[in-house]
DNA sequence: TTCGTCATGTAATGGGTTACATGATTAC
DNA sequence: GTAATCATGTAACCCATTACATGACGAA
């Protein structure tokens, strides 16, 4: 949520409603985000100081706050987008609520984060088939469909994430060096 | 968590460690389930009485400590089930977690859970088309590969919720009555 | 004897969810 | 005038995440 709001500020100064419009717009399929968990938030960022308002200290607008990220802001969003680890890799969402800021990223980030979501996938995939046919015939029709949809939606992802990375290879230049053996 | 957990538990007793494994096993697509959550979901439904232990009061046996649900158990779970709002409908995960579980329902929490999701993506599909259209070129690749993604699965998924609401027609008898018009 | 995996938990921390509460403005 | 939507927040409650801590058993 932090990352997913700085993120948006980045690209322009915004109040607390537009924001939200945003995120269910951009990000509603991978995650809800309600005022609940969205004023407090920006109130955090403030103590912080990732975030500004531009409304005179003291006085409280009932209306059009707008929120500007700070310097302090981009650094801790920066930190937020490297430090990503095996959460972001694990859970689709956590993952997918990244790709909108990884134009951001440096590109070996990129690389590491679109490679470990690949292999996850690809290790739950074999994992699946391992267990469906250990437990064949003896799963309802409504369990069986979960199996196939889960089955397809990881070959989908696989596709599309190796077409994401031969892009990214093809303009990217990578980041990673040459490998060893390769010259 | 406490659904799925009664949910392996009504097929047979199990300890931990098992559940723990059936969890990854059958719903690690859709949700992460750590032993930090397990337990104390365990220890507190052995609070409420919807899981029993079988060893002996007193002693804390260090290994295989097996839980068994109860009869107010299965009524905790009949009634989770059932109480399933919006958030199951709008909740990919929510909604999948459910799934192996359908045959404890009654045909119609059935099909309402399956016409509501199917509305909440049909919902989902056209606003993403409408809100594509407005900020169309001014996305960098990033923003359009998860949005390609995101329609991608959308569609897929009313595909996938046509079939199982088909079949569920075909023998299940909804449990809806023939709509007013239709004779 | 050491590695993997079986097996059970606790503690702190933090953040999300739901529901509540309020009021201005715009369009019909 | 009234309904929709713009707009901002609070409070309580709960539960998940992460990291930590421990130890037995089987196989090599």
């Amino acid at each position: 949520m932090e990352l997913a709001v700085l993120g948006l500020l980045k690209e322009k100064p915004m109040h607390g409603y537009e924001l939200k419009k945003r995120l269910a717009e951009q990000l509603g399929a991978f995650g809800r985000f309600s005022y609940g968990s969205l004023y407090p938030t920006l109130k955090r960022l403030a103590r912080n100081g990732a975030v500004e308002m531009d409304y005179a200290k003291g006085e409280t607008p009932r209306r059009q706050n707008v929120y500007r990220i700070t310097d302090a802001g981009d650094a801790l969003f920066a930190q937020l987008l490297d430090e990503s680890g095996p959460s972001v890799t694990e859970e689709r969402n956590a993952f997918m609520v990244r790709l909108p800021f990884f134009r951001y990223m440096k590109p070996d980030t990129r690389m590491r984060l679109l490679e470990g979501r690949r292999g996850y996938v690809q290790l739950r995939l074999t994992k699946m088939a391992t267990s469906m046919k250990k437990a064949k015939d003896k799963v309802d029709s409504y369990t069986e469909a979960l199996e196939r949809y889960a089955v397809d939606e990881a070959e989908h992802d696989i596709r599309w994430l190796d077409d994401m990375l031969e892009a990214e290879r093809r303009n990217g230049n990578s980041g990673a060096p040459t490998p060893e053996g390769a010259r």
